[in-house]
DNA sequence: TTCATTTGGTTACTTTTTGTAACTTACTCT
DNA sequence: AGAGTAAGTTACAAAAAGTAACCAAATGAA
C-alpha cells in the first residue's frame, strides 16, 4: 500500500501515521478482526441494546423489546445471540413457566458501554449540526 | 418511562442516571435525532470511508473504492452522498475529462474522525477477546 | 477515422437482510 | 375447557445490498 507520505506533506504525514498507522482497518474483512468485530458491535440495534443494558443492569426479553423501540422479536433475538457469542452480554434462563430470561452486560460489555456512551454523547452534542446541514443540503 | 431507581439500588441508580439520564437514545427514531444521526454515522461503510479520509486528507472516488475494501460503486456513491449531506465530507468536482472528483473531511468530519479513531482503537485492543469468545461459544 | 482508455458514477437484476405478524411451548389461573 | 404469559420461532413480504454491465465525453493510439 502507498503511504500517506507519498500524497501529503511530510510533517502532516508523520502525525497521521502516528494516529492511524497502527490501526488495522486497512484490510479486507476476512483478514481484519477490527472490521469484523466492529460490524457487530457498531450495528445500530446492538448499540441500543448495549446502552439499555448499561442503563438497566438486568433486562428481560420483553423489556428490552419495549425500550429498544422499533426492534422486532426476530432481530432482537438474533442480536442478543451474537452479542452473547461475542462476549458483551450474558443470558440466564430460569426454567419457570412461563420461562424467565435475564440479560445483562458482562464485565467486558461494561467496558464497551463506556466507549459507546462517549460516542452517544458526541452524537447528542452534534446532532443539531447534522440535522441543520441535512436541511440545508436538501435545498441545494 | 420507568426510572432505573425503581429497579436497582439507589446508589447505583444515581450513578447511572448521571451517565445516561441526559442522553437521548430512549425515543423512537422519528423523535430521536441521536438514533437518526448515529445510524448514518456508525454504519460500517461510513466508518471506513471516514477513517480513510482521516488518513488521506484527499481521496478520489476510485481510490476510496480501492481502500474501503469490498465496497461496491453503488454503496460507495450512496454513502458519500449522505455523508456529504450530513456534513462530514465535502465533494469537489473538476470539470476535466474524464471528470476528477475530490473527497475530503470537513472540519466537522475531522472532529468525528477523532471519536471514531478512539472507537477503532478500542476494537483493535479488544478484538482478540471477542474472537476468542466467539470461538468458545461456537463449541457450546 | 476508428477504436480503446479514463473517471465517476448509474442502472437493471439477483441475493441477502429486515420487517411483519402469526404461531409455538408448557404451565397456571379462571 | 379456555385464556393468558414469556421468550422466542417461522413463513412470507419488503427493503437493502451486491454484481456486473453500461454511460458520457474527451484523449491518445492505430
Amino acid at each position: 500500500m502507498e503511504t500517506v507520505a507519498e500524497n501529503q506533506n511530510v510533517r502532516n504525514a508523520k502525525k497521521l501515521e502516528k494516529m492511524f498507522g497502527h490501526i488495522d482497518f486497512k484490510h479486507p474483512p476476512e483478514l481484519c478482526p477490527v472490521r469484523d468485530v466492529m460490524s457487530v458491535a457498531s450495528d445500530q440495534w446492538s448499540i441500543l441494546i448495549i446502552l439499555w443494558l448499561g442503563y438497566f443492569p438486568v433486562l428481560r426479553f420483553n423489556k428490552l423489546k419495549k425500550y429498544v423501540y422499533g426492534i422486532s422479536n426476530k432481530v432482537l433475538s438474533q442480536r442478543l445471540k451474537v452479542l452473547e457469542a461475542d462476549g458483551y452480554i450474558s443470558r440466564k434462563a430460569y426454567p419457570e413457566v412461563p420461562i424467565r430470561v435475564e440479560y445483562r452486560l458482562t464485565d467486558f460489555g461494561q467496558t464497551y458501554v463506556e466507549k459507546l456512551l462517549e460516542l452517544t454523547e458526541w452524537m447528542q452534542t452534534n446532532s443539531p449540526k447534522v440535522l441543520a446541514n441535512r436541511e440545508k443540503y436538501g435545498l441545494i
